[in-house]
RNA sequence: GGUCGGUUGGCCGAGUGGCUAGGCACUGGUCUGCAAAACCAGCUACGGCGGUUCGAAUCCGCCACCGACCUCCA
């Protein structure tokens, strides 16, 4: 099978033709969390997108190792060197063992995210249980000569490496700006420049998360865990390394830098980011405290939540807009999300209901090869997307017997929808509604039908609409067609 | 201040030299006892100014505004 996937590249600024170094072996490499809180929607964003592209990548026949990291120590709090790291941070405030505190968050991280019906990554590594490895690649930089030692603590020398290889290729700095974006924070005097950054850090006599070390006792800097991870579970060059645009610098751009050192070449061969889920317009995160939890919006239990909104909701909502560019919440946008999803896959449970013609009235080969396209011009979901509502409209023109489908067609028809909604775009039909009652349930929601069936031949109005408006009012919706009535439940 | 990106119809959100994005909302119609759903039709835009071109929302220049990054951030 020859595949024409087109991947933008943030390294050339350009879409390249994805060309696996080892195919059909696939390396992804994505920045994961760093579990200090509960995960929001901004966390959603590449945990959906990447998602997508495993997906994608396993459908077109790849063996993808996906490799998605936690960091539970080395994100020091503020740039005051001096400062504690987050987990840390957090311990103390909530008196926990820090470890306990990145337990708690990584358990909740991976419930909502699975919530979202994100498939688990080949394997997840925690940065603490990668010190030896961070180690490792601190001592060959150190020894090729671009880290220096301050006080126990180690920096990457980046204007020496600057000499001789481009710091800012990946995020299209120079360094000569870098010397005049000034910001003279506390606790800088360790370093040569205010660019280097740190590969291990010297634990404070207060800092709990230390490990010994041959510099002191200490914990690493926050960008070499990737390098050292990634070069450990997928060698040293890989294919794909992922991550939220806000990583791009100075984190990818430090993971960079200390492969060429360490590894003698760069790490990855396409590097993709996605853009920032927006709240009126400016960036949800942390630091803007602007944030709304995915467990919020689950509940609806937030004040700029007019409602619950359901995980798929919020995938869809995510899938609908192209992964580089921004996505900005509203509830108004995820209500349009929220029926425009309900059309979808009510019109794929409508397949079942369609009579075979004697002709087919819709380009089946087109819309496959549509379909095909648009996840291959740089995973373009909210195009396939529009693919997918003009066979919606087909479908329910079928319903209504305005078009028709050869029994073959029905049935190829019927497998690409399931293969790009449910197994790519990884939307699974609500699970609120659907057969899944018990059969009690079913039973009493079909005598009221009956029931009011009898009320509808008699023409007693009054007695057929109470039955349908009470039952709206416990959730259950009734929908009449030709062969009765529909039943749904919210 | 520097680097990068954006500005599309009531809202969200694709696209990219000529040809309908799509969804949601709204309006009219068909169907229905009514409603819902569905279907049909309508609403048809590309920040401003200049340039290139037979033709630009799409290319180029300038301007305005917004945002991301430059400090931890997905």
């Amino acid at each position: 099978m020859e595949h024409v996937l087109t991947l933008y590249n943030t390294l050339s600024r350009e879409k390249e033709l994805f060309i696996p170094l080892n195919s059909p072996h696939v390396g992804l490499y994505v920045c994961g969390p760093t579990v200090y809180g509960d995960p929001h929607l901004g966390h959603a964003r590449p945990a959906v997108i990447f998602d997508l592209l495993f997906r994608y990548l396993q459908h077109l026949g790849y063996k993808v190792r996906y490799v998605r990291n936690i960091t539970d120590v080395g994100h020091l709090e503020n740039d005051a060197d001096e400062g504690e790291d987050k987990i840390a941070q957090k311990a103390r405030i909530e008196e926990l063992e820090p470890m306990e505190v990145a337990q708690h968050y990584l358990d909740r991280y991976h419930h909502f995210i699975y919530t979202l019906n994100v498939k688990p990554p080949s394997i997840e590594p925690r940065a603490s249980g990668h010190i030896i490895e961070q180690l490792g690649v601190i001592k060959r930089i150190l020894d090729k000569g671009y880290a220096y030692e301050s006080n126990g603590s180690i920096y990457f020398d980046v204007a020496k490496y600057n000499q001789k290889h481009h710091y800012g290729q990946l995020s299209g700095r120079v360094l000569d700006d870098l010397y005049s974006a000034t910001r003279d924070l506390e606790g800088q005097s360790e370093k040569h420049n205010h660019f280097d950054f740190a590969l291990w850090k010297k634990a404070t006599p207060s800092h709990i998360m230390r490990w010994p070390s041959e510099y002191s006792d200490g914990f690493p800097g926050w960008h070499v865990e990737c390098s050292a991870m990634s070069a450990k579970y997928l060698g040293e060059t890989f294919d794909i390394h992922g991550g939220g645009l806000d990583l791009l610098f100075p984190h990818h751009e430090c993971e960079i830098a200390q492969s060429v050192i360490a590894h003698g070449h760069t790490p990855a061969h396409y590097w993709m980011h996605n853009n920032m889920v927006t709240i009126n317009g400016q960036k949800m995160g942390k630091s803007l405290g602007n944030f709304i939890t995915l467990e919020e919006f689950f509940t609806g239990q937030h004040k700029l939540l007019e409602k619950a909104w359901s995980p798929m909701t919020i995938r869809f909502f995510m899938l609908q807009a192209h992964y580089r560019s921004t996505v900005d919440f509203s509830n108004e946008a995820l209500l349009a999300a929220e029926k425009g999803l309900k059309r979808l896959t009510e019109a794929v449970s409508q397949l079942p209901k369609i009579k075979p013609g004697s002709i087919t009235t819709f380009d089946l080969t087109s819309f496959k090869e549509k379909c095909y396209a648009a996840l291959n011009d740089d995973l373009n979901s909210p195009i396939l997307i529009a693919h997918l509502f003009e066979a919606v409209k087909v479908i329910n023109g079928a319903v209504a017997g305005k078009e028709s489908f050869k029994a073959e067609d029905l049935s190829q028809l019927s497998l690409l929808m399931h293969l790009f909604i449910e197994d790519i775009l990884g939307l699974l039909p609500d699970t609120t509604s659907g057969q899944e009652h018990p059969k009690v349930l079913e039973g009493v929601i079909k005598l009221l039908i009956n029931l009011r069936q009898e009320a509808k031949t008699r023409k007693d109005w009054t007695t057929a609409d109470r039955i349908r408006n009470d039952l709206m009012e416990l959730g259950v919706t009734l929908r009449d067609s030709k062969e009765g009535a529909e039943w749904d439940i919210e």
